[in-house]
DNA sequence: ATGAACCCCGTACCAAGGTAAAGAGTCAAT
DNA sequence: ATTGACTCTTTACCTTGGTACGGGGTTCAT
């Protein structure tokens, strides 16, 4: 009795149940072990894997490229190029994205710390001024 | 005659025709003045905002959200807290994807440069395990 | 031993963000 | 003046990533 059932496993992760079910029919977690009466019952570190999965698709990596990953590292017939292959083509992809990250982090800093507060109208707010420049830093 | 047709933009932006009339009908760039048969006339500058919409959501904005910031710089009525608030909401969403960002990053270079190259079985693939240790990392 | 709260599976449905097709008009070069 | 490449609108369809529903079995506290 030292696992989770399905929507312990939900609450520890903040998802939806069904979000569980469909990542296990995905493959994108190992198949759990059921009790007499077909219960799944999670171990514990399906907690990290669910996290992890959440984490990286933030990232903007889909379920599929996820899942490739994942079964990287359980395939005896897998070749390493593959990984190579899919990790240097991911890098330059994640150093862009970083970049426009901060970007817009910056504007979004200057709009709510230079914005006068609230109940002002638009036209007399200079930070939209502001808005209007990010728009051509490509 | 010195706009853009359709397909100059689409190509001029790398994205397909019909995500252009999309965005139009979304709201997201504006209408553009059409000739007399009814063909759009798009101003160079278009070409700048579907980047910049492009740019926007692959940080993980949604259409509808980028067209609330760009309504703002337009809207009259407009009162600026609704900018406050929501550039406050979301910059403590991006400064954890940045972190998560670079862990991701790093995991890749570590995939790339450690991977013992082209043809190697993964059972000899030194860098499986590091991958194994991400998930660990919250 | 019974009712609330859980679990199963399968199927259906949903929203976001496009993409394609159909049918008709237009433009530009030969 | 015709033909191929473009454009228009409307409507339908697609993929991704879930979510919900229905009909049924299970568990556990009282």
């Amino acid at each position: 009795m030292d696992g989770l059932t399905i929507s312990q496993l939900a609450k520890a992760c903040e998802v939806n149940i069904e979000t569980i079910r469909y990542y296990e029919r995905r493959g994108l977690i190992p198949e759990p072990p059921r009790n007499k009466s077909g219960y799944r019952n999670f171990p514990e570190s399906t907690v990290k894997d669910i996290q992890f999965i959440k984490r990286t698709q933030d990232l903007g990596f889909t379920l599929k490229e996820i899942k490739n990953l994942l079964n990287a590292s359980n395939d005896e017939d897998f070749r390493s190029e593959q990984v190579h292959d899919f990790a240097t083509s991911k890098i330059k992809e994640i150093e862009e994205k970083i970049q426009n990250m901060y970007r817009m982090n910056a504007l979004l800093e200057d709009l709510a710390q230079k914005c006068p507060g609230p109940g002002i109208l638009k036209n007399d707010c200079p930070i939209i001024k502001n808005f209007e420049g990010v728009k051509e830093n490509g």
